[in-house]
DNA sequence: ATGGCTGAGCTACTCAGA
């Protein structure tokens, strides 16, 4: 089974992109974020046409979150968190794994910045209450996988430049400090686990050739509880979208289980 | 040290992103 995440930047903007990424790699479910549209405009009808059923949790202009699943999905759930803020940021689902139950949490982090301002408290609480559902959950099922954009810069070998970092809301060692409190609840960051040493980044920003000079971050991942370790099977970042025109400035990361 | 780019909502410009 092949399961993929990818924050799109937009939907209805990355369409084509995601219709061809689909046809590419052929994911079991691919996890988007940021789609910037509320349910009632997301684009049901052309995801369908190339096979997928989407599950849908939107937000007008920012956030939003998404399932596209080749087959259907059970218990989906989108009041994860409830703030006074709602932002959609978090669906889960219940799939199928052979005759495993395994639960499938999208997210999308907070990004922080700047630091010193509510959205950095926000990020805190956000990432504090996260991580004591999470601690809820496994008492009910151990088997969980975690994935999306964390807006977590892990180590320092997951930046181009981490001194420039030390003071950003993906990179301060407190927030860094919360990633952890997440993986010692009983998870892996499957890429570094499986890539020891290696250096690959899931984010280029637009600007000022980022891409090309390939100064990018990994920030986008995937955590797999302890349980399911030993049935993945591959983890890989596909650069390819973020190398088309009109691209997000993501690029998905997709790991494959027995 | 700064700005640079993109998308949404809306049609001028701000907000947000990382």
């Amino acid at each position: 089974m092949k399961i993929s995440s990818w924050n799109v930047n937009s939907v209805r903007a990355r369409i084509k992109n995601i219709i061809e990424y689909l046809k590419d790699t052929s994911p079991d479910i691919l996890m988007i974020q940021e789609i910037k549209t509320e349910d009632k405009t997301f684009p049901y009808e052309d995801l369908k046409n190339s096979g997928y059923e989407s599950y849908v949790y939107g937000q007008k202009s920012y956030n939003g979150v998404a399932f596209l699943s080749k087959k259907k999905i059970d218990k989906i759930n989108k009041s994860f968190i409830k703030d006074k803020f709602n932002q959609s940021r978090i669906i889960e689902a219940n799939i199928k794994n052979k005759s495993e139950e395994i639960k499938l949490i999208n997210i999308y982090v907070p990004n922080g910045n700047p630091i010193e301002t509510e959205k950095y408290e926000y990020k805190k609480i956000w990432l504090k209450s996260f991580i004591k559902e999470v601690k809820n959950k496994l008492l009910i099922n151990k088997n969980i996988i975690i994935g999306g954009d964390f807006n977590v810069i892990p180590e320092e070998i997951d930046v181009y430049n981490f001194k420039k970092f030390e003071n950003d809301a993906l990179f301060k060692l407190e927030i860094r400090k919360k990633f952890r409190e997440l993986l010692n609840l009983g998870f892996q960051d499957i890429y570094r686990f499986l890539n020891k040493e290696k250096t690959e980044y899931t984010f280029w920003d637009y600007m000022a050739g980022s891409w090309q000079k390939n100064y990018g971050m990994r920030i986008d991942h995937f955590l797999v509880s302890n349980s399911l370790l030993n049935k993945v099977k591959t983890v890989n970042i596909n650069k390819k979208p973020r190398g088309k025109v009109k691209p997000s400035d993501h690029t998905p990361i997709e790991i494959e289980i027995n």
